[in-house]
DNA sequence: ACATCCGTACTTGTATACGAAGGGTCGGTC
DNA sequence: GACCGACCCTTCGTATACAAGTACGGATGT
């Protein structure tokens, strides 16, 4: 196997194929927490030699998406409540400073596409899936105003992370219909310009969230991952 | 070459080894910025062979530490003076998470901790590397008392990569006066109870050395690196 | 019956060999 | 003289072979 240029223009070697499809895997549970990796299973059921397999797996070791033994094992990081909140806390913290830099930075562009994204998330306050995939195109939005590459890099690795957590934070309506209120909030201050505020409403926003989540891990529902809790 | 048990329990295979020696080679730029990685002169130079080194490598390269160019090559990542405010951004906005959080969790014993570093600091504040350190195991404390693993993990790969740059906000006896004196306000503040203030005074702090950092940038002191300056 | 020791199978870590792509250089041509 | 093309060499990506450590099972002894 030789490596071929995607569309994109990144190159897509095996080891990097290896590395998405791994990642993917790993995020949507489909390798259970506290799973052990078997190198000579993936190896034959990925198609490649155990070399590109060991590369990608090294990388996900560096992002905390697979843990190390000392022994050499390799197995999936087990869920835990407790990273729930450190997440949610640091998510908060980086939230906050993209939101008081992109105060500060937002030009009269960025203003009307705020203004677009939140007609957008009013329209759809009524379906859960589409009111959160609205809801975290503002927070892109405003990193992305924020321009600051490292905080969008750290920002990326949580929210990677917090994605293996299946958190439903807005699966009630009244839950939307207050996460609307707040990006209504946050993006009031950034346009005005109030970098404190909108640092202060972002943050204390995402901590919201939070709380809805603990409460949520606390009375375990329909398909929730049981943090801890380990399958015979 | 087989792999070992290190003192400290981990373990330390050939590719741990080159892990942790090429990390120091780019943290003390002994690899300049900017410089191709050349696979087979690195495993005549370390002695062990290409696979270990490669995964080495990956590590690195998923850590930021280390570049891929879309051809393959691999380089270390130049320096940029807009890296230096975004991360110190970032860190002064981590540490005022942890200060915060430290503020509400903080016990007599933590308190005790933190008065010892003071006196520390403050006997050492005439000098400079000494103060430096002083004031860094007030960080490194405060960030044990927060007990936030994942933003102690984000904040040690801001740190790494601001080494890289051999900041030093400290060289002025004023500063160091400066410096010490808002550790004791952040102290204060935790030992007090008030995370609000914790994390504000922490977070201005850092972003005190961010300023600091960029008006020493602009007038590129003896031996300071200048980012983006490419020597012929 | 339980614990312990040992042997076997497996898994991981490392080294090396091979194929393909990129870059540089030399020569030819306009 | 400058530009273009072909060639070779280097370097990277991958596959595979080998060595060493680990884990599990069974046998054996107390």
């Amino acid at each position: 196997m030789t490596q071929v240029r995607q569309p994109g223009g990144a190159r897509a070697s095996g080891a990097h194929l290896v590395y998405v499809e791994l990642k993917r895997r790993i995020l949507d549970l489909e390798l259970a927490p506290g799973e052990r990796l078997h190198e000579p299973a993936l190896t034959a059921e990925l198609g490649v030699s155990r070399t590109p397999l060991r590369e990608a797996v090294r990388r996900l070791i560096a992002e905390n998406l697979l843990e190390q033994q000392p022994t050499g094992a390799v197995l999936v990081p087990r869920l835990d409540a407790r990273d729930v909140v450190e997440l949610y806390e640091v998510r908060a913290s980086l939230e906050g400073l993209m939101a008081g830099t992109a105060a500060r930075r937002a030009t009269g562009a960025d203003h009307d596409a705020l203004h677009g994204l939140l007609a957008r998330n009013e329209a759809l306050v009524h379906f859960r899936d589409d009111a959160m995939a609205a809801g975290t195109a503002i927070h892109d939005r405003i990193g992305e105003i924020a321009d600051n590459a490292w905080a969008r890099h750290l920002h990326r690795q949580v929210t990677d992370q917090m994605r293996r957590y299946k958190l439903t934070t807005n699966s009630s309506e009244e839950r939307r219909a207050a996460a609307l209120s707040e990006h209504h909030d946050i993006c009031a201050a950034i346009i005005a310009g109030d970098d404190v505020a909108a640092a202060d409403l972002a943050s204390r926003h995402v901590l919201g969230a939070r709380d809805v989540a603990v409460r949520a891990l606390g009375e375990p529902g329909p398909d929730a991952a049981a943090p801890g809790a380990d399958a015979p």
